[in-house]
DNA sequence: ACAAATTTAGACAGGCTTGTCCAATTCGTC
DNA sequence: GACGAATTGGACAAGCCTGTCTAAATTTGT
């Protein structure tokens, strides 16, 4: 929108600088006190303005809700395929690869304040915006998991994994990594970088173990024979 | 305290029966609308007494508030321990029994009332009450992880599974039957019977095809030596 | 049927929050 | 240095919510 001769200066430099601080602000009150319990003034004094600042720039306490809610998505997608993009697609290490690969996806996108954020707001407000969140289930979790199903397919393809349904490889991939944090991410933790690794170490092994193509190929078979 | 010679029928019958109906009310309205923003009036509506009468039998928001969460807990923890007691310790058929108890288990402590009020309530407010929540999260998760982690280390004792760290086995088996509901659960959703099923059959066919004796034993020997 | 306890509806004060308005001040730019 | 736009602090009305109080109505046990 912000067409101009001279791009970024058109407007003010401290007026988009305190929006910013704004949003930062009314994203963490939000998280921290509920919908209900965020207090406008709060979020200027946290954003270092004045109300009617906040006023100016966002119109109306559900306003400002919405516009931070559509900022985390979007920055969320963002990090998210940025970091799909590092998948390895032709793995030296396949092991410590899929780990490394595991603890960026936590690191960038899960436990960064934006994901936090997000996914504690989607939690607390979810049932009372559908039309908003719905957004958020299409662009986030559908293709995300997308995505990585598709680099899953690609490695199995290669000949580096022996996968049914990529689908649901992809989804089970995510699951096991964070299999341990669960209970951090329900107080609204943030785990420390050694049990990132851990789990995303302890995921790795056991999803090779039933992914991985040496023997577990055989195993997989028999098992679904046997069902 | 209710100490009398005819147990359960001193107070009053009705005196019981409202109180039971303001909790359930009040876990309800708290979970719709938050802590800050339940309403004492639109709970004592939603049990059907008046306002004065929550304020009688529980004091205080913040009190009612605590009796709604260790009300639930108990409950939950209860639930958890009995589905527990219904683990396959001598199976007959080993993945369709795991698959029946996945099921049995996100029926009956994950998916039900009380688990999804208590989980939304730890979510949203488990930050602002860290003694409260710290109580659930030692004698839940803690206690309820350890004593899956048994059963499967005695299924693994009797040879029908292979497992190294029966801790991390029972916390990823719990992620891996709930891999595909955590949408659902992410927006508040109730998973369909159907869906729950599915979730829990490609769970317990991954874990098996890592933890299965057959041939999976061997697959997994390799990649720990391989690492 | 009686007496005690409980429940109810409503009024009420006190406090807090939202959103608006306005005059004074500061900031960025020419 | 001067102009215009943005920001500030404060006052303000309106509304909502909590928690208390009271008198009337209802329920309970005997």
């Amino acid at each position: 929108m912000k067409v101009g001769v001279s791009p970024d200066t058109f407007p003010p430099r401290s007026h988009e600088a305190k929006r910013i601080s704004v949003v930062d602000a009314a994203a963490s009150v939000f998280c921290r006190e509920g919908y209900a319990g965020a207090n406008i003034d709060l979020i200027a004094a946290e954003a270092g303005v004045s109300r009617q600042t906040v006023y100016n720039h966002h119109g109306d306490k559900e306003k400002l809700f919405m516009a931070i809610v559509r900022d985390l998505t979007e920055r969320c997608n963002a990090g998210i395929f940025a970091t799909i993009a590092t998948f390895p697609d032709q793995p030296a290490d396949l092991e410590a690869d899929l780990v490394a690969f595991a603890v960026r996806m936590n690191r960038n996108c899960i436990c960064n304040r934006d994901g936090r954020f997000l996914r504690k707001l989607i939690q607390a407000e979810g049932e009372r915006y559908p039309e908003l969140f719905a957004e958020w289930r299409e662009q986030g979790p559908g293709r995300t998991w997308s995505a990585l199903a598709a680099r899953f397919a690609r490695l199995a393809y290669a000949g580096h994994l022996s996968i049914d349904d990529p689908d649901v490889a992809a989804r089970q991939f995510l699951a096991l990594v964070n299999a341990e944090l669960q209970t951090t991410f329900m107080l609204g933790g943030i785990p420390t970088e050694e049990e990132v690794l851990r789990s995303a170490t302890n995921g790795v092994r056991t999803f090779l173990a039933a992914f991985g193509r040496k023997k577990a190929a055989a195993a997989r078979q028999a098992a679904l024979a046997h069902a």
